[in-house]
DNA sequence: CCGACGTTGCGAACACCGTACGCATATGGG
DNA sequence: CCCATATGCGTACGGTGTTCGCAACGTCGG
């Protein structure tokens, strides 16, 4: 009939919920759960902890929310609203087309846990901010005029996905060895140097002294989407 | 979480020994574990359900396997052999590209697992067949004539794990509803008007018939293929 | 004002999971 | 033959997602 551990419920301690706390939504659920993610990685989010964040009960989670799976992609779409599309009407289509394709990847950076979630779910999701990313990305290449947008739109995204997904998890394993970049880099060289031995070509990208991997990062991706851009160029009429 | 000191331990660099034919080995454990995740997906791995299979308990595989995400890099490597890569001195620099990314694609599909291994490992796996893929690669480029060889290989295999990784995460999908792909699409498709209802350029392309859609599949991949070789084909000297 | 009812929170429980530990057994070298 | 080492594995611990039934609550018809 009454707990036998911890305090003993009051009604007079009952009453009131704190109204800058407030309660239960899906939309307060699926935004600590970004927060989450972002903060301490995706094997670290499970349904009791995230319940504990919101001052519940783990299982209260899922009268707003079917499953975990599902939580996931409301997550995803969450953050999807985060990728800037520049409009149809754009005067420069190569940098409107750079600029969506940096914001896809540096959403991807800042909440590198969605490289997980697209890996094993990949875009089949229809929630409303991906729609209206998929439906600016339509507006603006077919108004610049390809023939084929939509085959344009999955050549280039599929390269920045390929792209901003393989780096995520990289900064992902990074993060996971609480060290810098660099520190991880050059305590990883031993072990790749001796997987790169005997390899030739491989062993000569090896010698080079690295340099920053953050400037090495972004050029690599802007070398890529330049090239992916040069191959679209060559598909617009005129 | 917790950083460490000194070189990072690599799989591959501790040693094994191979006698004649144990009913419990490294490899035994390796190839029936892609048997399991080739059958069942990579969320029906269990070590239980793995060790059960290999007549043996749970916690034996742990002889041989010093963690579960040791064994799924170890399960990567694997299928990495399946990876074909034309001889550096092809007379078609184009069509051994094709040939290798079309290999690369082929195995991702053979085996979906890898998309979500590659979500949250990326390719900093250091194995033997990743690496000699990789060499071959290298020598590939470089004897064609890039001036930056593994820029362009970085470019291409980008957009090649971009695509295979989604539409592994496609059949995935559509392999856990037990339906063929076709019968799938046609059951999403009222979800999928409903989403696209309101923007008019995703719309008008879900208001032609599909079409088979294995068909369309390598077709994308061959378009967003010739598009990137494109780009890479301006880059070479000459 | 009050009672019925749909909604919400939640504690307990279930069936798993990865894996650390320690003990039993098998094997091979001196 | 004996001992050291390698291998198999039963048990257990601390987690996981999720189901279920019950209690408390807000709302609204009467």
């Amino acid at each position: 009939m009454t707990a036998r551990t911890g305090p003993i419920p009051s009604v007079w301690a009952r009453g009131q919920r704190e109204p800058d706390q407030p309660a239960l939504s899906r939309a307060a659920i699926v935004r600590e759960a970004v927060a989450v993610l972002d903060a301490e990685g995706i094997e670290a989010l499970s349904m009791r902890k995230l319940g504990a964040r919101l001052n519940a009960g783990a299982t209260s989670l899922y009268r707003h929310v079917a499953t975990k799976d599902e939580l996931m992609e409301l997550a995803v779409d969450e953050v999807a609203a985060e990728i800037h599309v520049p409009p149809a009407d754009s005067p420069d289509w190569r940098a409107a087309a750079t600029e969506a394709a940096g914001s896809f990847r540096a959403t991807a950076l800042r909440h590198p846990w969605i490289s997980s979630v697209l890996g094993q779910a990949g875009l089949a999701y229809l929630g409303p901010n991906l729609m209206s990313f998929s439906e600016r990305l339509a507006a603006l290449f077919t108004a610049v005029g390809f023939p084929e947008p939509h085959r344009a739109i999955d050549t280039l995204f599929s390269y920045v996905v390929g792209m901003s997904t393989t780096e995520a998890a990289w900064l992902t394993t990074v993060a996971r060895s609480g060290e810098t970049e660099a520190a991880f880099v050059s305590r990883l060289m031993p072990a790749a140097r001796e997987a790169v031995a005997g390899h030739d070509h491989l062993a000569a990208a090896y010698a080079t002294d690295p340099g920053d991997p953050v400037a090495i990062r972004d050029a690599k991706f802007a070398y890529g989407l330049d090239v992916v851009l040069d191959g679209l160029a060559m598909r617009l009429p005129g």
